[in-house]
DNA sequence: GTCAAAGTTTGACGGCTATCGTACTTATAT
DNA sequence: ATATAAGTACGATAGCCGTCAAACTTTGAC
């Protein structure tokens, strides 16, 4: 059996889809998990409070949207951000999602009084 | 009895619930077209296909994330986008949403063959 | 005062979806 | 071969949300 999900082409990504996908708190913050990192995490190293067959749903629907990339490395499933293509697909808005502003603002340093 | 209805401030936007009120299509769809004319438009003259109580519903959606400022000029209720304060408080979010990929692309003019 | 126009409110309904537990599959280690 | 680890697949469930119709409110026109 083929172990390699399929993924969507970027000129098929479609914002509907792509937001679908970002409006959820869990999914969201697997994608700035990604974000952050700029490295490839295994399903099962993301912090999230959701049981494993909920976790596999949530890649799922990243997968389909296109903002993720699955590969299995043994027994692990690795994800990566496919931004450069959500770049291309759908210009600022991974951007605008990254902002402190968007994040909780509050960064420290400079805590207001 | 106060026909005005209560808008939040600025410092209480938050990007969760300005998702939730964008990924509907048709509250979308009437954010576009406020940002489309720059102009205020009255409940009633948006090209939207839902009967009125459920338009009303939608407006309280976006109101209420602070995407929209409302005012009655006599028995219409006006809307008024609040670009520039949505722009302070989530940089980019709106700018990404009106791109022409972010719509469906296919702008005509050089319509590939 | 009467009527029409523009929205709101309320209640109901249906469908979608996030969630979980259980069983299953695949791969690695021993 | 056995056991364990990492996910997936499959129901099932519960809550939310978009939708509408009907009744109501408010304003402006006649």
């Amino acid at each position: 059996m083929e172990r390699t999900p399929s993924h969507p082409e970027v000129s098929t990504f479609n914002l509907q889809q792509v937001l679908e996908a970002l409006v959820d708190p869990v999914r969201r913050s697997i994608v700035m998990q990604l974000d952050a990192t700029c490295e490839d995490i295994a399903c099962g190293a993301f912090d999230i409070s959701v049981s494993k067959s909920t976790a596999t749903h949530h890649f799922k629907v990243l997968r389909e949207a296109g903002l993720i990339r699955q590969h299995y490395v043994g027994t692990s499933r690795m994800n990566t951000l496919r931004r450069a293509e959500m770049d291309e697909a759908l210009p600022g808005l991974l951007d605008a999602l990254t902002t402190p502003q968007a994040q909780g603002a509050l960064i420290s340093g400079s805590a207001g009084k």
